[in-house]
DNA sequence: GAGTTTATTTTGGTATACCGTTTTCTGCTC
DNA sequence: GAGCAGAAAACGGTATACCAAAATAAACTC
């Protein structure tokens, strides 16, 4: 039996319990993290922590004060307006580089479809929306950009979560529209060509931005 | 008088100083950066050290191995098909954000392509080259895309860098082949749409990477 | 009582030390 | 000589300690 196995590195356990923390909304914006009292918190000394919170400011969960202080990040409608064009900008641009690709085989993203046709929460919905785009940009193959895309979908989900939670509107007839407007890409891998995928893809987000609940915007 | 000058952090030391020496080439591909070692070769301890390789990491300069094991990057000709992909992808889409505000001013474009015909080497040449098309993005306005490509920035300088060391040809006559082509670009600033500043800006990165010494390119 | 200066505490930057794991070296076996 | 087992060295992960800078609280001045 494999007895062997590596213990998680404590600046991973204090890097996903920030993180999780964070995209919970249990530690509000504009928070605090002092190193010692974070590492008292989880138990581990002051080395791991920080490496946890050079990780999270990558990911944009975090920023830094001048003076080196950590406080979970503010995002502004106009951080919001960045992420969108950037979706709008690499998204269309990964759905035409993984085009051949998904025409093969789109099986995984029928799957994804299907999970979030049952799913049981908005958060679950929202969860395997990022999941259905973070597939296709994964088909195209590009190792960087799917980097870029990952640093992306942490700031979003932050953004997202704050979105819904002051709304408090759980409604779950996101579902339907979801998974309609997923199956119609799915549909376009299947038959069209990559260019017109693309032009799907930067419909479809589009759609998105104007279906979230408006919000005021300052460049 | 301001003797107050806050001395710059060890760990941004370490930092600069080996990401010098890994775009220079004198820290050849695949070498071991053992944090003891750089230490004691810097004259810090290790802590400053370790920020300044995951500083690094993040910049696609070092990568580490399974074990925690920081190694100069080596780049395949795939990770420059990578990286070229992406600039197809944000740098047309920068152009057209920027299109407006540059179309009111130019003149820092134009300083940079006088400064490019005074060039007096072919490394001069590329790094106004690059720092051309960073000012385009960074007239884009927005924050994340010039963080994105300052760190494909990185890649790309440590690739031409290893390719020009290569072939060892310092031809100057690339300066106003570069100098032409951008003069070109901010031309398109002043009387086309952004739209038209985009697909120029897709050609003409097309026309770099044709332009650039062969090579193969596997997948 | 408002504003300013001084003391106190908090906090981050860094050095050092320890330990388990990984890597490399060494010597042995066949 | 090739492969292997064990010893030795190198290395990274982490805890702790110290200090200077920064933030906060307290005291003081007017």
């Amino acid at each position: 039996m494999k007895s062997t196995a590596t213990p998680e590195p404590r600046s991973d356990q204090a890097f996903s319990s920030l993180r999780s923390r964070i995209l919970n909304g249990l530690l509000e914006p504009g928070t605090l993290l002092a190193e010692a009292a974070v590492a008292r918190e989880l138990g581990v000394s002051r080395v791991p922590v920080r490496e946890a919170l050079f990780g999270l400011e990558r990911e944009g969960l975090v920023e830094f004060s001048e003076s080196g202080r950590a406080y979970v990040k503010e995002l502004s409608p106009w951080d919001f307006e960045e992420l969108f064009i950037l979706r709008q900008t690499l998204e269309p641009a990964a759905a035409r580089l993984s085009a051949p690709k998904l025409k093969a085989d789109v099986s995984a993203l029928e799957r994804n479809i299907q999970a979030t046709r049952k799913a049981k929460s908005l958060a679950e919905v929202t969860r395997l929306d990022l999941d259905f785009h973070e597939l296709i940009v994964e088909a195209s193959g590009n190792s960087r950009l799917l980097k870029l895309w990952r640093s992306l979908r942490s700031e979003l989900e932050l953004w997202l979560g704050h979105l819904h939670r002051s709304h408090r509107e759980n409604r779950l007839d996101t579902r339907e529209g979801t998974a309609g407007s997923h199956e119609r890409i799915v549909h376009s891998f299947q038959t069209a060509t990559p260019a017109e995928c693309e032009r799907l893809m930067r419909r479809h987000i589009l759609g998105w931005r104007e279906w979230l609940p408006t919000m005021e915007v300052q460049p």
